[in-house]
DNA sequence: CCATATTTGTCACCCGCTGGTCAAGATGAT
DNA sequence: ATCATCTTGACCAGCGGGTGACAAATATGG
């Protein structure tokens, strides 16, 4: 998953970067409104968290444009703590949360979660496909019910395919959602992890199309 | 299917192209107005993706002559992000859609197959011909309910046969919709995908008409 | 703080699939 | 019968993808 911080304080923002990349999110890190923006727009992220009171454009306009222009990932809104006239705005203009600062790291990481999981349309965060089963609360995963041990990318990767499941996932689409903006485009790493889960889960798990990519197998075996 | 792209900005030209290939489009480049015009009035394309902003001729010209040509390919059309004005125009001028930039490559995907989907006439994603099921969204076939594995060079084919169902469609139209520019025009690829998808679809799928080319039978035959 | 284990990414090599060519055989039209 | 057109099996080069091994980076533990 692939979060856009936008969050002019630099202290801050680089906190939040490593705290999430701490708990499994590939982060870009934007200081400014302008910058935030074009990076939202051109780049497909799973979630952004938008401090509202931003240098040269605001926060609330940046999410204005955003939604003018059709961009649909669930936003958190970061306002200073009583500005309640904040949080009514940001919800007019299309926030999907809003979090009141200062805030625990703890309480951004699960409603990020919690938006993550909604807005993939997944209703509870335990994923399933198969004898496969995931925790995204925990973030453990087990195979017909015995645990199973992932590294952090293995959990990454396959994660991201379960939170789309049945949808052909291009090794592009993988790449930009497992790792952040500076990433050698052209290697095979993608390949070598799928390997490596399959190892793990069993090598039915994740389907391969030729020259698309992987996809996770909807549940929609049909018998008679 | 075959399109066309003129934009002047040569990296995001490339970088469209490249994604547009690989969801299965043949697609011709060209970079500005001038061979754009000219490759869009002599060759046969089923959409045209067409920056505005472009040198020597002006985007709106190009389209303009098209449509005055007789072309009727439905055309996408690439404005800068707040220029109202451009839009209104391009759709005077004969724009079946337009996108602001920037944009996500997802959007533009998607934009482009409801275009070529209107265009020829269909009114769901979903296109049938007799047990067969294509759904031009996930890229799946099934045959009576059973899904089908079809390669990507067998399932552009069947593609734009099923997009013009009932129609005769001639072994040239064929390469011209499925291959970009540079093709061996004379060879008999088509015959030999054409007896591939037979084999894997059943022999009365697709219909030899002698001479002319290949056709799906409407579903309305009946012999009396 | 060093030693060790684990993880991550790169590389090289292998393999099977796929796309395309060719040529021989089948099928139709006249 | 003759000729053109279409079908189909065989063949092969090239590509995409899978995998083991190695090296660098990072975590773990004494």
């Amino acid at each position: 998953m692939r979060l856009l911080i936008v969050e002019d304080e630099p202290t801050l923002g680089q906190q939040l970067k490593t705290t999430l990349e701490g708990s499994g999110y590939a982060v870009d890190l934007s200081t400014d409104g302008e910058d935030g923006h074009f990076l939202g727009s051109t780049e497909d992220y799973d979630a952004v968290v938008l401090d509202l009171g931003l240098p040269e454009i605001d926060g609330l306009t940046v999410l204005g444009m955003w939604r003018k222009e059709g961009r649909t990932f669930p936003v958190l809104v970061l306002t200073a703590r009583d500005s309640w006239s904040d949080k009514v705005a940001g919800l007019d203009a299309g926030a999907d949360d809003y979090l009141a600062k200062p805030f625990q790291t703890e309480e951004l990481i699960a409603r990020l979660r919690a938006l993550i999981r909604r807005s993939t349309g997944n209703a509870s965060s335990e994923l399933t496909a198969g004898p496969v089963r995931l925790d995204t609360r925990s973030g453990k995963v087990t195979l017909d019910g015995e645990p199973v041990k992932l590294t952090a990318q293995e959990y990454k990767l396959l994660s991201y395919l379960m939170h789309h499941k049945g949808k052909v996932v291009s090794r592009t689409e993988l790449i930009e959602h497992i790792y952040d903006q500076d990433f050698d485009r052209d290697s095979n790493t993608i390949e070598v992890f799928v390997t490596r889960i399959r190892k793990k889960l069993g090598s039915d798990v994740i389907t391969t199309i030729r020259g698309l990519g992987y996809s996770l197998e909807d549940p929609e075996e049909r018998v008679g």
